[in-house]
DNA sequence: CCCTTATCTTGTCGCTGTCAAGATAAAAAT
DNA sequence: ATTTTTATCTTGACAGCGACAAGATAAGGG
């Protein structure tokens, strides 16, 4: 819990700004949205100047970038450990992993918002291109193993993504009440709708 | 043409503002994004001083809020013009419906991402919410009539959004260079999965 | 004709992101 | 060890932003 170094001994050279910053940014970002951002804010809940973390991310789209990066390979690994609880089935294994899809924007929706619903980030930077990279390289080698094409791909990832937009903003109000293995569920049954029928 | 009297004679009462300024929000979002809107941007492209929008919107928020409201309702149009072209059969109504859903979403991209995207307007405005419930009510009986029931209305709304939304985005590289007809076959497929096999 | 009310302008405030210049400290070179 | 270079962080400034207050202008009603 020590992220925030507040009116702690402020030397000039922080030692480890950077991290710090991404911290920062992650915690702004679900507390206040992606549209209240604040770069100054951010160097002020990480006890720095307003003009700190140029020097480490350029500007603010810089920091949210790094930051987009981060969280798609946290948006991976989340889907991978679904997999690999789902036991030996490849069928298995895809469903799950469009549960942990669901199961990510709404454990977090500002990261979730800030990886799929914002032009912020510089997509063509290497580092975030890489990591977003992986997430579709994932989700298309599932998709083929079980038979599917690009098509059945493309199905998949809408229905996940469109399910994960519509219930981290509330919309699916008929779902809004359902618990979480209930909800796994239903996206599993849905997401399975998305392939072809045998 | 006349949206913007920029250089007419300006007298001090303009007449129509509140119609001028939606207009106005309406260029500076597909020009700019939401993500760079400006309020003072606006009241320039229509030719009044920065504070003349307060007195008819509020804030900023309130001139989104009713720009959201004007979406929806011609999101709604959209749809129900491709229903009545669809012929009489209700399947085929619905399929129709979704596909204006997409294809309202790729022509005026900014104000989709205004109506599903944004957390500035005031979904508990009267006017946006009679809107939007009238939008969610169309899909609602079109799926009802096909005999699907809440799970079949929640499957086909992810669909055509999650489909909207990356598309919109450029996120489905495989779908990017296809016609507008085939993109519309390809859609028709995608939510007729959705629904209840028999 | 005056008075009320709606509409629009001007001016100000604090906040924001970005840039430039200077201060500090660590690292590297001699 | 001392000097030089480089990286890191601060301070200060600027224009643009949203919001508020106060004043100017015009329209409508008595």
């Amino acid at each position: 819990m020590m992220d925030e170094d507040q009116g702690a001994k402020s030397p000039y050279h922080h030692g480890d700004l950077r991290a710090a910053l991404l911290t920062a940014a992650e915690a702004e970002l679900a507390e206040r949205g992606i549209e209240a951002f604040s770069l100054r804010q951010v160097a002020r809940r990480a006890g720095v100047s307003h003009a700190a973390p140029a020097h480490h991310f350029g500007d603010a789209n810089g920091l949210l970038t790094a930051l987009a990066a981060e969280g798609f390979r946290r948006f991976l690994e989340t889907q991978r450990a679904r997999e690999a609880a789902a036991g030996p089935s490849t069928e298995a294994q895809f469903l799950a992993s469009g549960v942990g899809y669901v199961d990510f924007a709404l454990a977090r929706p500002a990261l979730f918002r800030l990886l799929f619903g914002s032009d912020r980030p510089d997509y063509a930077d290497p580092e975030l291109k890489l990591a977003a990279d992986a997430a579709y390289d994932n989700l298309n080698a599932l998709v083929s193993q079980t038979g599917g094409g690009p098509l059945e791909v493309a199905a998949a990832w809408a229905m996940a993504h469109g399910l994960a937009d519509l219930l981290t903003r509330g919309r699916l109000k008929g779902m809004g009440n359902l618990s979480a293995t209930e909800r796994d569920k239903m996206v599993t049954a849905m997401i399975a709708r998305t392939q072809r029928r045998d």
